[in-house]
DNA sequence: TCTGGGGTCCTAGGACCC
DNA sequence: TCTGGGGTCCTAGGACCC
């Protein structure tokens, strides 16, 4: 029996939560973002296929989104119940003889043993459905790369295979942009070197694009391109680097007093959750963003590893002292790194 | 198009040491 | 005196993903 690994990946997944509590709902255009209210600050988190039409997509301002799509259902998001429906989700996958990899919310990765992985696609389709009244897509590869890459061919609601063979009939002639780690920033800088495709990508010199994008990076860059991807699936529980809290003010802060507030309640919020981990943070790090937005961070190491708040406290006010501008602030954050 | 919030990983540059 | 070269650690910024 040959190995394959397969990537579901549930369809609109928070609109189609929402959709099951509010069934009057269905075949209506549904954007989840922000508070629910598109006048406010705030963006796109999921928008249902019939708003997607209208070029409402994930990441879109609000305020774009109800001008591109005046009759959409506006709902906030509601992070609660799409934790419940992803645990339901994954329980049903659990349910396989499988190597288990979770990706995220609405994502996973599995590893299986069989000679038509078509068959066992179909068949978690129909115990998710089962489990939680939600649609999902498979893809099908002979690596997490490929099964990733596959599964935006097969949306909605269908199954797709990409394997060695077919992999640049698939993929040869797309942008870069469409494999799993280039972005719009890399597929520009690619572009200005004269590639343009995944195709021309995977016929460049590995250490040449080293020189330009740095020698892990260049590298790595032309294995994506060449649908290699050697890293296991693998159900390791999830250990995080690190923790943070940010929010973004609806109108900006002029006053420093206030900045130094709500730097204070983040940090406070954080240390809960460093404590909820329960291992030492490392270091603090504050994020400032001033309008209109222009991002700056800087940090403090603490002498002694801490979950103290009053510590972390204490160290996020002493890394926002090292912020000199006083332009008003957007969006004020705070992280805090676990030892590596 | 006035651009969220949760993360991860990589790179460049400076400090410091031998 | 006006200046090497290699290695490592730390910090800030950037790109990307869901």
């Amino acid at each position: 029996m040959a190995r394959w690994v397969l990537h579901v990946d549930l369809d609109q997944f928070i609109a189609a939560v929402e959709v099951l509590r509010h069934p009057e709902l269905r075949g209506r255009p549904v954007v989840v973002g922000g508070d629910g209210d598109p006048t406010k600050r705030g963006v796109v988190s999921t928008a249902s296929y019939e708003a997607r039409v209208h070029g409402v997509h994930s990441g879109l301002p609000l305020r774009t989104a109800a001008r591109r799509c005046p009759d959409a259902v506006f709902l906030p998001v509601d992070r609660e119940v799409y934790e419940a429906a992803s645990s339901q989700f994954m329980a049903a996958l659990r349910g396989f003889d499988a190597v288990v990899e979770v990706l995220g919310w609405d994502e996973a990765f599995l590893a299986v043993e069989t000679d038509d992985p078509e068959t066992t696609a179909d068949e978690i389709r129909d115990r998710i459905r089962a489990a939680t009244d939600l649609e999902s897509t498979v893809g099908i590869g002979q690596n997490k790369l490929q099964a990733k890459l596959a599964t935006g061919f097969g949306k909605p609601a269908g199954v797709f295979r990409i394997t060695h063979e077919t992999w640049f009939e698939v993929l040869g002639a797309r942008p870069t942009d469409a494999l799993w780690g280039i972005g719009a920033k890399t597929a520009k800088r690619l572009k200005a070197l004269g590639i343009g495709t995944v195709g021309e990508l995977a016929a460049t010199d590995p250490s040449a694009l080293a020189a330009h994008v740095g020698p892990t990076t260049g590298p790595w860059l032309v294995r994506l391109a060449r649908g290699q991807d050697h890293s296991p699936v693998t159900s390791a529980p999830y250990v995080p680097r690190s923790h943070g809290r940010e929010t973004t003010f609806q109108h900006d802060l002029d006053d420093w007093e206030d900045v130094r507030r709500e730097v204070a309640n983040l940090a406070r919020k954080v240390a809960k959750d460093v404590a909820d981990d329960g291992r030492d943070t490392v270091r603090v790090i504050v994020k400032v963003r001033y309008a209109p937005f222009i991002t700056q961070t800087h940090g403090r190491t603490l002498e002694t590893p801490t979950t103290e708040a009053s510590q972390i406290e204490t160290a996020a006010l002493a890394a926002l002292a090292q912020f000199t501008e006083r332009r008003p602030v957007r969006l004020l954050g705070v992280r805090t790194d676990f030892a590596r």
